[in-house]
RNA sequence: GGCGAGGUUGCGGAGCGGUCAAACGCAACAGACUGUAAAUCUGUCGCCCAAGCGGCUUCGGAGGUUCGAAUCCUCCCCUCGCCA
């Protein structure tokens, strides 16, 4: 790859390049020398869940090591041990050492799926940052002024509407700066959020007498919806542990226009590829839905297989595009009592539908099939040495296996599924059981 | 600390003693159309059932007034403005 090559790859997608010149610069020295530039990337020591939205920046992390550099992948667990009272609302408790060991484990599992395990250093600011000690923290915050903080916006905006800032708020940013500093990062890469942060270590370094990183910011990924940011709460995201068929499905439920987007930050596709493809889909050259099969195909590839990604291709096709029953639909064991079960009771247990109402609105509405044939009946009783069966509720599919009772049914409320409880979690806070 | 406004079913937001499970919009879900895209149209959108002018639990929390309360009273909790 020349240089300029190297640079639009390195590029691609990025939001801001501070500065692009030194970019070319330290590429050039590294070239030269055979040194490779230090990538440092900072993450939340807090339970990591990712989604394609964080993807976006783990794959810029890869691009630097596919051209040969040392990427740090750095858990800011200093921060995370102290405990971060910021979030106003909220304050968030300290961390032990062992969910960060913990939660450091299941960010390697995940971000492994992208990263080469080989080239990729998993790093703890704790050390450096608590050998500072007051003075060296004293020292540090010297660095930096009031003014530089406030030029960050939120700080300002919250400063001219008068609401609070703490001093230690201030803290954080040099902490992360400094991490640059004893890292010697030729490069560190976040989130757009994350440029103010970012710069304050290119600001400070020369202090040190260490050359200034270069800052370069991802964008933040649209969600399925087509509007928010792809995140967990917004319930709009794609965890990248989400088995091949799902992830298929959430893909090609995107819309045309956001395909573009996905294309740029999720592949590794070039600018000039994708342009090339767009202006396909534009002339009618191209159908965009075998452009977003293409798509999903990719990423489906990514985190899992070829084949995986094949087989959900597939599986789709049939399913949709032939609107046949599918046969990849995931099993469940449902318990049913020796003289069986109402229908709308296994919908539930099985976590299609919400409520036994909800359950039977949907039989209503003709939005519920067993092996393909349409239920019109409410009140369908399954029989307990009824074979598995697929049941379909709306787009969602299931292959319902009927068990006895005995071994896996529950008196009252079973919360064998997972699927419901994180949202029962989140909704209200317990309440002292009524009556 | 003082004064003012307000907390309603996922969100926004009506309702201000019975006809309120609570208007309307958004989101969501199902159906039609389709490419599980978009747009559009139709329907649904607290829970339970034997499904009905049916039962039950909801309108920040706890009490109270009343035949009857989301609506009135008391206390408490929380949020948001303005002033200090």
């Amino acid at each position: 790859m020349t240089l300029q090559e190297q640079i639009a790859y390195l590029t691609k997608g990025c939001v801001d390049v501070v500065r692009e010149s030194q970019l070319r610069a330290k590429l050039e020295r590294a070239a030269t020398s055979g040194d490779r530039l230090i990538v440092k990337v900072g993450f939340d020591p807090t339970a990591p869940d990712l989604h394609l939205g964080h993807t976006v920046l783990l794959r810029k992390m890869k691009h630097f090591q596919d051209l040969g550099h040392r990427v740090i992948f750095l858990i800011g667990d200093f921060t995370g041990l102290i405990g971060d009272p910021t979030g106003r609302s909220k304050t968030r408790p300290p961390l032990t050492r062992e969910q960060i060991e913990e939660n450091a484990e299941t960010y390697k599992k995940q971000v492994f799926k992208l990263l080469d395990p080989e080239s990729t250093e998993v790093g703890f600011n704790s050390g450096w940052l608590r050998a500072l000690g007051s003075e060296g923290w004293i020292r540090l915050a010297a660095r930096y002024n009031v003014a530089q903080m406030l030029e960050r916006r939120e700080f300002r905006q919250r400063y001219d509407a008068g609401r609070p800032i703490a001093i230690h708020e201030f803290l954080y940013p040099l902490a992360q700066a400094y991490d640059s500093v004893h890292l010697r990062a030729d490069v560190e890469l976040g989130g757009t959020d994350q440029l103010f942060n970012l710069n304050v270590g290119r600001d400070i370094m020369p202090a040190w007498d260490v050359e200034p990183q270069v800052v370069m910011t991802t964008p933040l990924l649209v969600g399925l919806d087509g509007t928010e940011k792809m995140s967990k709460s917004a319930a709009n995201y794609v965890g990248i542990t989400e088995p091949p068929a799902e992830m298929f499905g959430k893909i090609m439920s995107i819309s045309d226009e956001l395909m573009w987007s996905y294309h740029a930050l999720l592949t590794d596709l070039s600018l000039a590829e994708i342009e090339s493809l767009s202006a396909r889909v534009a002339s009618g050259a191209a159908h965009p839905k075998q452009v977003k099969i293409d798509l999903a195909t990719r990423i489906v590839t990514d985190f899992h297989s070829a084949a995986a990604a094949r087989t959900a291709a597939e599986a789709f096709e049939r399913r949709f595009g032939r609107r046949e029953v599918p046969t990849d639909a995931d099993e469940r064991l449902v318990a049913v009592p020796g003289d069986g079960r109402r229908l709308t009771a296994i919908m539930v247990d099985a976590g299609l539908a919400q409520s036994g109402a909800a359950a039977t609105r949907v039989i209503a509405q003709g939005g519920v099939r067993i092996d393909g044939e349409r239920v019109g009946d409410r009140f369908r009783v399954v029989a307990a040495d009824q074979p598995p069966f697929i049941l379909q509720v709306g787009r969602r599919a299931l292959r319902i296996r009927p068990g006895s009772a005995g071994a896996t049914a529950s008196p009252d409320g079973d919360p064998a599924d997972v699927p419901g409880a994180e949202n029962a979690v989140s909704a209200r806070a317990v309440k002292p059981g009524g009556r």
